[in-house]
Parts: C-alpha cells; structure tokens; sequence
RNA sequence: CGCGGGGUAGAGCAGUUUGGUAGCUCGUCGGGCUCAUAACCCGGAGGUCGUAGGUUCAAGUCCUACCCCCGCAA
C-alpha cells in the first residue's frame, strides 16, 4: 500500500522497517521540526527524519501539520495514514484524505493508559501486562476503535527505556498485521470501553522524588518506569543523586534510611514495608554504574528521604 | 558562541587551591588465622595521572590548544 507516516523518536523506527520490508510504499513522512538539543544546544534531526533521508524519501516537518500540511498530504494520495509517537494532533480533515484511514501505533493495552507516556505508567502502576494496541485514529486523543492487541508480561527488572524498544518491536510487527487485514477487509473495529479508558500525562521533573514510605514494590517501580528521563533522584551533597535500576530486597527500617551502602552488601534503603536495593545509579556529574562500583570511592550513610 | 561537572592501578574515588618520592576503598595474586564467612591479619603485583606543547631545578598539580565522557537548561 502507498503510506503516509508520521512520527518522530525512535520508537517508530522498528515500525517504519518493518512497513518497508512488507513491501509497502513509504510515499512521505512527516516528522517533528529540529530542535535545539543537548549541550551547546545543536539542532538535531528526529530519527523519523534520519530514516527518510537515508532512503531519499520526502521528509516534511511541519510546526503545526493541521494548518501547514493538509494539501501536502491530499497529494500524497495515500492508502492509509500511519501515526506512531508522532506529537501532534490531527484534525479530521487530516484524517480525512486516506482511503483507510489513519491508523496509530499505540503502546499500552488500550483502554488503560491514553496519553504520551503509557509504558512508564503502566510500570508506575505496577501492571502485569504490557502490550501495544493498533487503532483507527480519531480526533479525541488515543480513542479511536481498536483493530488488533496484544500483550506480554512485564518483566519487573525492565526499564521504561527498556520496554519501549521492545514494544517498538511488537508494536512493529502488530502493525504491518493490521494493514494486512485493513487492506483485506478482515478487521473490525472494536470500540474503546470508556468506563475502562485511564489517560495519564506526560511524565515530569517533579516526579522525580522518591516517596519511602510507599511499599518496597512501588518504590521499585517508580525507579524502573522513570528510567531514562527524568529518574527518580534523591538529594545528596553535590547535587541529585539518580537512580536507576532497583530491586527488592529484604530489610526493614525506618523510610529512606541506609541499612547497608559498601561494595559487597549493596546499597540497601528501607521503605514502608520492606526495603529496595538500589543496583544502579548516576551521580551528578558522572555516568551511570552500578551502586557498588560507586560505593567503592563514596560513603553514603544516614536517610535519603527529604533532606 | 546557552550554563556547569569530570577524565589519576582492573573498578570507584582522593590528591590540583599553597608544584617537591602516587594515595584510599574494592578487586586480584601469595601467605596466615578460623568449624565457618560479603569475616579478620600480613605481604605482593598493577598507573604513559585524557592527548600535545609550554613554564620550572622539579608538573597529577601552573599556562596554552585539542580529544572524550556526563549533568542542567531548552
């Protein structure tokens, strides 16, 4: 089919391969504008952007697609739209123009998480089950009606940033399944349960704080589902101390305080009910390591709740 | 020219302000003690101090340029 794609990280990436090596026709895709990013603020392009480059595709990077690509798109003549982590939102007279229609890659086991960030909040929330969802995109954000689901378990020592290229992957596959049946007519659309429907925001800063009173498990997830941005981070001397991977581990104490911090035994903090070890952290100015690494030249000693 | 931190033994760090024999924790190797140990004791190996140049009797430390890593802001 000729196809219309629009999205920006690399999330979409697995999808845009996957879309080629079924043999369809990637006609355009849309991706963000560059943006001013990291140290001395250079421009940088999406990976959506790299990817239509590399292959001498047509790569359109509107600031506003509603207003600035409509007739673009009309030109296109496309079969079907496909959307994944794109960032913007489209207008129905967008949505209009493919004969199919537009169809978004997902990755959250639809009802439960709408909104930009379903993976780590679906660790936030401890789910068992992960999954991404294909859907016919509609102009409320992440409603549409489902075409294909599926889910996997979560795996408790994975990363958010971890589960995302792995449900790239499956988000990747489940799609060209979706177009496969959209093209033959075999789908049917299945409406979102409403009363089920969670949306949850983008993810923030100011989560970064660890409340210790929450149970060991909890304070493990919310380690895990932040990783890599924004962590979660607890204030120390020189600055804020991120970290990065934890798990359970036995203990108990007061919340926050340090049962144990030296190469051997780990570093173990006490929670409401149990205590975690944190197995993977980055100090301010540092890279990432393991905790006994960084225990081997720091002492840590005392309470890592609220200064 | 957005702001800032850092590169020293296999790992993680101190030492740089006030130049003067390279230090700590862990690991590793050898020995000892113990019923036992993520235990303890003794001893050893291991470093072009990011790179290049400069100042100096003497540079990890001061000066200049460059490379690499990281955080913040966006």
């Amino acid at each position: 089919m000729r196809i219309a794609f629009m999205g920006t990280p690399e999330f979409a990436l697995p999808s845009l391969d996957a879309l080629e090596a079924a043999g369809h026709e990637i006609a355009a895709v849309f991706t963000q504008p560059d943006r001013p990013k990291g140290r001395g603020n250079k421009l940088v392009m999406p990976p959506v952007k790299e990817w239509g480059l590399k292959r001498g595709i047509p790569v359109y990077q509107p600031v506003k697609i509603r207003l600035e690509s409509v007739d673009t798109l009309r030109a296109l003549q496309p079969d079907v739209c496909v959307t994944a982590a794109f960032g913007q939102l489209l207008s129905q007279e967008l949505l209009d123009i493919p004969r199919l229609g537009t169809v978004n890659v997902h990755a959250s086991l639809l009802p439960r998480h709408r909104g930009s960030a379903p993976i780590a909040w679906a660790i936030l929330q401890g789910d068992a089950e992960i999954g991404v969802t294909t859907m016919l995109t509609v102009r409320q954000l992440d409603a549409g009606p489902m075409l294909l689901r599926r889910a996997i378990p979560r795996d408790p020592q994975a990363t958010c940033g971890e589960l995302t290229r792995t449900l790239a992957e499956l988000g990747a596959s489940l799609l060209t399944e979706t177009l496969t049946g959209l093209e033959a007519g075999t789908l049917t659309p299945t409406p979102q349960d409403e009363a089920a429907m969670t949306y949850e925001p983008m993810l923030s800063r100011e989560m970064s704080a660890i409340d210790w009173a929450q149970p060991a498990e909890a304070v493990v997830c919310r380690i895990l589902a932040l990783n890599p941005w924004p962590c979660a981070t607890v204030p120390i001397e020189s600055g804020p101390l991120k970290l990065l991977r934890a798990r359970l581990a036995a203990g108990q104490g007061v919340p926050g305080d340090i049962l144990a911090a030296d190469p051997k035994a780990g570093l173990i903090v006490a929670c409401g009910e149990g205590a975690v070890e944190i197995t993977e952290l980055q100090a301010p100015g540092g890279k990432a390591m393991s905790a006994r690494d960084y225990l081997r030249g720091h002492r840590l000693d005392g309470s890592l709740a609220e200064s």
